[in-house]
DNA sequence: CAGTAATAGTTGATTTTGTAACTAACAAGG
DNA sequence: CCTTGTTAGTTACAAAATCAACTATTACTG
């Protein structure tokens, strides 16, 4: 393809990030929203209590950097589905200690194994140092700002 | 952080490629928002403008990997702002050359710019060789598929 | 050449996200 | 305590993405 200008777009790294990115979500979404019809932002707030089991919606929030409206509403959906519960905490009744339900959990650990052998299938081709280096490098990137 | 399952998700690539990639599409996100207020489709469709010189909204589609209603709304948009001209291309009327209007292209050289800086930006403390591997195995995984 | 299928691009309806304003509960200073 | 400020979470409205249906044009096939 003739280039009129010899910037390399699919060099650029937040261009470039994105496809990645997008390429390896869609992927995955296949399966948890084809067996279990959730939202990326419900996948991930299943899987932050799977890992956590107790978390408040505000604590999902800073670790996944979400905005409080996301969370709210993924909240909503998994409490429908009975994925999680929800507990009002006495100490401070303005938060909710949330939590999976059994349902929830069996989710969860089904959806894990699932990201288990999907990262894998992803790395498989490049070396284990490449690997790790790659993770440690988009660990750097994402922690910015 | 006390974890109830060792499932590490910030080391799951599609978390962590995503969150990577939010940063740092935020951040120049910026600078054509705040610039130009322009949208990320409409950066994308501009850029490939700019770099290939002319393309239809359905070859940009396919580099970009973009749906063509995206593009569609996108090229109106830049349309309206005079950044970009429409022609109807004769051998096959159904498609439209597509290209970049005097002040496109100096948008464009702006933001290529600023893009250029802020790729720089983005991987000082790296070394060479761990870029050019982290941009090598990007493209491998946004090629799967 | 009809007649059907395929392609380029647009438009409209629905869903999802983002932004702002809101309620409820707590905190801190006078 | 009472005012002011802050935090947790929800809700309402606007912006944007997704999906399906549509028009116009070209390509195929008998």
């Amino acid at each position: 393809m003739p280039k009129k200008d010899d910037f390399d777009l699919q060099l650029f790294l937040p261009y470039l990030l994105n496809q990645a990115a997008e390429q390896a979500s869609l992927d995955f979404q296949q399966v948890y929203k084809g067996r279990y019809g959730m939202l990326r932002t419900e996948w991930r707030v299943l899987f932050h209590l799977g890992i956590y089991g107790e978390l408040t919606a505000t604590e999902i929030g800073e670790r996944a950097r979400m905005h409080k409206t996301k969370i709210s509403r993924a909240v909503q959906k998994l409490t429908e589905r009975r994925y999680l519960a929800r507990v009002r905490d006495e100490a401070d009744r303005r938060s909710e200690r949330l939590s999976l339900t059994p349902q929830g959990l069996a989710v969860y650990q089904d959806l894990r194994l699932v990201a288990e052998d999907y990262d894998t299938a992803l790395t498989t081709g490049f070396s284990v140092q490449d690997v790790t280096r790659l993770r440690s490098m988009l660990q750097a990137l994402a922690q910015r700002g």
